[in-house]
DNA sequence: AATGGTCAAGTCAGC
DNA sequence: GCTGACTTGACCATT
C-alpha cells in the first residue's frame, strides 16, 4: 500500500505548476517555466522518497499550454533527458505516479471541438508519463463527463470515444466516480463494455446522492477492474470537512475515518491518494497511523483502536 | 512593494 | 440568461 498526495508540497517553497498568461506566451518563456517546474518536481520527488511517500500526482500544469495551438516549442525534445532522469529516479524508488486532467477535459462532450481539445490534452498527459518511461501502472484519471440531459446517450458516447483512442492514451486511462453525475456503479457499467479500470473516490461516493452502497459491498467489484498490468488499484481518499458543505475536502486527515476506510477495503491492496488540503502533512500522518496499526496487529492487540472507533 | 482583478478550456445547479 | 462552484494559486497591470 502506497500513500500519496496531489501536485503540491507545502513544505517546499517551490511549485511545479508555475504558469503565465496566454497572451505573454513565447517559446522562450515556456522553456524557462518548464525548466523551473521540472526542477521543483525533482525536489518534491526527493522529499517524498526521503519520507516514505511513494505515490504522487503530477500536476497537469507541468508544461503550461502544452496542448494549446499557441505552443510551438519542442519541449519534448528539449527536456527529454530531464524527464528520463526523473523517471529513473521514480522507478528506482518504486514510486507510483498518476495525473488528473481538470474539468475541461470531456471525452463525451457534445461539442466536437471540446472533444478534440480533450483528446489533445489527454495526449499531452500520456506524453509526460511516456517521457518519464513509466509503464502502464502510471495512470491518467478522468471522470465520465457531462450528462447533457441524456445519461444513457452520454455514457454510450463516452464508450464509443474511449474505444477509438490511440493506444498511448488508452493504456493509461482510468475512470473515476464523481460527486454529482456518474456514480461508481456507472463506472463499473462502462468498465464491462470497455475494460477501463475504475478508480474509486471515497468522498464522491459518500456525497453522490445516487450511490448509497456500502464501500465493502462495491469495492471488490472495483478492485476487479484492474488487471496485473494496470497495477494495484488506485483510490482517492478524502475526509469530509466537518464544517464545510457536503463534498468539501477536510483541512487535515481524520485518522480514525481513514483507518475505517482501509479496514473497509481490506484485504485488497490499494494505493491511496489523499485529497486533503494540507497535502504531504496528512500523508505523513497516514503513514504513521498505518505503521501504528500494523504494530498493534502484529502484537496481537485487539483491533478496536486500529479500526478507528 | 503591495494590491486586487483576472486567468485556456466546461458543466450544471440555483437564482 | 447569468453567476458561482468545482480548486486555489499566482500572474501581472496598476499604484
Amino acid at each position: 500500500m502506497k500513500i500519496g498526495y496531489p501536485c503540491i508540497n507545502q513544505s517546499l517553497s517551490c511549485r511545479s505548476s508555475r504558469t503565465f498568461r496566454l497572451r505573454s506566451y513565447t517559446d522562450e518563456r515556456l522553456l524557462l517555466t518548464v525548466t523551473e517546474n521540472l526542477r521543483c518536481l525533482e525536489d518534491i520527488l526527493r522529499y517524498n522518497a526521503d519520507h516514505g511517500i511513494l505515490f504522487f500526482r503530477i500536476t497537469s500544469d507541468l508544461v503550461p499550454f502544452a496542448s494549446h495551438p499557441v505552443c510551438t516549442a519542442d519541449w519534448q525534445d528539449a527536456f527529454r533527458e530531464d524527464f528520463a532522469a526523473l523517471g529513473t529516479f521514480i522507478r528506482e524508488r518504486e514510486m507510483r505516479i498518476s495525473m488528473h486532467p481538470d474539468q475541461f477535459i470531456l471525452l463525451n462532450a457534445k461539442d466536437p471541438e471540446v472533444f478534440g481539445r480533450s483528446v489533445h490534452e489527454l495526449a499531452y498527459h500520456a506524453e509526460v508519463l511516456d517521457l518519464l518511461n513509466l509503464d502502464m501502472t502510471a495512470k491518467i484519471q478522468l471522470h465520465i463527463g457531462g450528462v447533457y440531459g441524456d445519461r444513457d446517450a452520454s455514457i454510450a458516447r463516452f464508450i464509443e470515444r474511449y474505444l477509438c483512442l490511440e493506444e498511448a492514451i488508452l493504456r493509461r486511462l482510468v475512470i473515476e466516480n464523481d460527486d454529482r453525475r456518474y456514480t461508481a456503479r456507472d463506472c463499473l457499467r462502462v468498465h464491462t463494455e470497455t475494460g477501463v479500470p475504475v478508480i474509486f473516490d471515497t468522498l464522491h461516493h459518500r456525497v453522490n446522492s445516487s450511490s448509497d452502497e456500502p464501500v465493502e459491498k462495491i469495492y471488490p467489484h472495483i478492485a476487479a477492474t484492474w488487471n496485473s498490468r494496470d497495477g494495484i488499484p488506485m483510490v482517492d481518499y478524502s475526509s469530509q470537512d466537518p464544517d464545510g458543505r457536503p463534498g468539501k475536502h477536510a483541512a487535515t486527515i481524520d485518522i480514525s475515518d481513514f483507518l475505517r476506510f482501509t479496514g473497509e477495503v481490506c484485504p485488497f491492496d490499494v494505493d491511496i491518494m489523499l485529497e486533503i488540503k494540507d497535502k504531504e502533512q496528512s500523508a505523513l500522518l497516514a503513514l504513521a497511523a498505518l505503521e501504528g496499526d500494523r504494530r498493534l496487529t502484529q502484537r496481537g492487540v485487539t483491533q478496536t483502536i486500529s479500526k478507528g472507533k
